[in-house]
DNA sequence: GTCAATAATAAGTCATACTTTTTATTGACT
DNA sequence: AGTCAATAAAAAGTATGACTTATTATTGAC
């Protein structure tokens, strides 16, 4: 039973309103949710025109994009079909935001922390060997950020995210800039299946769960900074229940 | 300087030799290669159209293809821009191949080492909890296969490819099937780095490695399964050196 | 019953004209 | 001189219609 979608704006969100995005979009978030399942056949460019009011030529870029990201495959004298879901590229920015629009499912909750459980202590640790001491700058100051006492609950998730992210980035190797929108709609979407009010002493216990990633990370502790981060996934997998 | 491609023909290779793939395929090579800049502008539509001797919807649809993949962005009135490699989907496989194409500069070769170490390891581990009695069949199948003495080149590379996606299959995580072409491109990198003709030593040495993992997988015992896999990702990765 | 010619279908391609978005320029006005 | 709004220009985006190619199913000869 998915999880109703959280409010949260992703970076991901495109303001390109045209045409084709927005059919990108809508059969996009279509297959993601099943409504168009896997392996079935799209309906042929004279339906698809009708039902979206475009050309031919819109029509065509849309399932361009859609192929690109894995969820399309065109044949000809057959059409065009969805493809299985193990050809889908989940790291993609777009599905990964379609994803969260259609409410988390717990089971796909549960992929999504394993991801986490399995990329970012990797990354805290490299950070930990690689920073520069600008990075190391940025991650406490979003440490710092979080430590406010009177700290919205909004301005807190984006503290939270602000700090995860930048830990990604102080690896200092792309791929872990790669997955920033699967980090971001996994940290997301815990935080949106857990108790929308934490309480003061859940709170305080965060940042200090945080605090410590970011001071493994300044002493250049790679084991001590994998270990800090394990310790911040597995209590966001369990406030998720 | 980047070690010379190998010849290895990944699964991603496509058959579909239309102009637009064949157009997508040249750019694509271009962008990650360097030799179009990233931030820089791409030539108008008039001179792509004339350079690749296409009509402007398969220039368009080849540039829609690129930009689903974050490869570039366009813009009215400016042009189309090649994005900054912060915003490549690096996992995507097109985009792992036109890497592989240009030959693996050796930081190349350490980032794809790091993200091997963040995820084959997890995926024995929960491939060691959650694997099917026809997974653990299939794993079983694939140590058969490396540990032939009289096995070529060729095909020891296949069964060890082989072996590492079925572990990342019996994770049975859908993110883990998401990254096999990362796996198959980082192994093959490695493999190709490392001296062409491994001493049979060392290739029994492999064969123990690997059968480590299945049988840690089948006593599913997560630790056990983790830290084979650790082990064998770390003499790839010294190997390649 | 096998196999090759062929018909049918959907994707792919081409050419052209037109619309919208965005930025730079221009020129009036304070 | 400096601000700002009208306007021009450039490039992406959209629309349309006709044509080509690839692939599969059908047909018919052997």
């Amino acid at each position: 039973m998915p999880q109703r979608p959280s409010p949260h704006q992703y970076q991901t969100a495109r303001p390109a309103r045209s045409h084709t995005s927005r059919v990108v979009d809508d059969l996009g978030l279509k297959i993601v949710s099943g409504a168009q399942q896997q392996g079935s056949l799209l309906p042929g460019d004279g339906e698809l025109i009708e039902r979206y009011g475009v050309s031919r030529t819109v029509l065509r870029e849309a399932l361009k994009t859609l192929s690109a990201k894995g969820l399309l495959q065109a044949k000809a004298r057959i059409g065009t079909r969805v493809r299985p879901r193990a050809d889908w590229n989940l790291f993609d920015p777009d599905v990964l935001v379609w994803h969260a629009r259609i409410g988390f499912a717990p089971e796909f909750l549960k992929h999504l922390g394993e991801m986490r459980m399995a990329l970012e202590p990797e990354a805290a640790a490299l950070a930990a060997s690689r920073r520069t001491p600008g990075q190391l700058q940025g991650l406490e100051d979003w440490a710092g950020r979080m430590d406010n006492p009177d700290i919205g609950q909004q301005d807190f998730v984006d503290a939270d995210l602000g700090l995860h992210l930048a830990v990604a980035e102080a690896a200092n190797n792309p791929f872990f800039l790669s997955i920033s929108t699967l980090i971001e709609v996994a940290l997301v979407a815990m935080l949106t299946a857990s108790s929308p009010v934490e309480s003061a002493a859940r709170l305080k216990a965060s940042v200090a769960q945080h605090r410590a990633i970011v001071d493994a990370i300044a002493a250049r502790d790679p084991d001590a900074a994998r270990k800090a981060m394990q310790a911040v996934v597995q209590t966001g997998i369990d406030g998720a229940r």
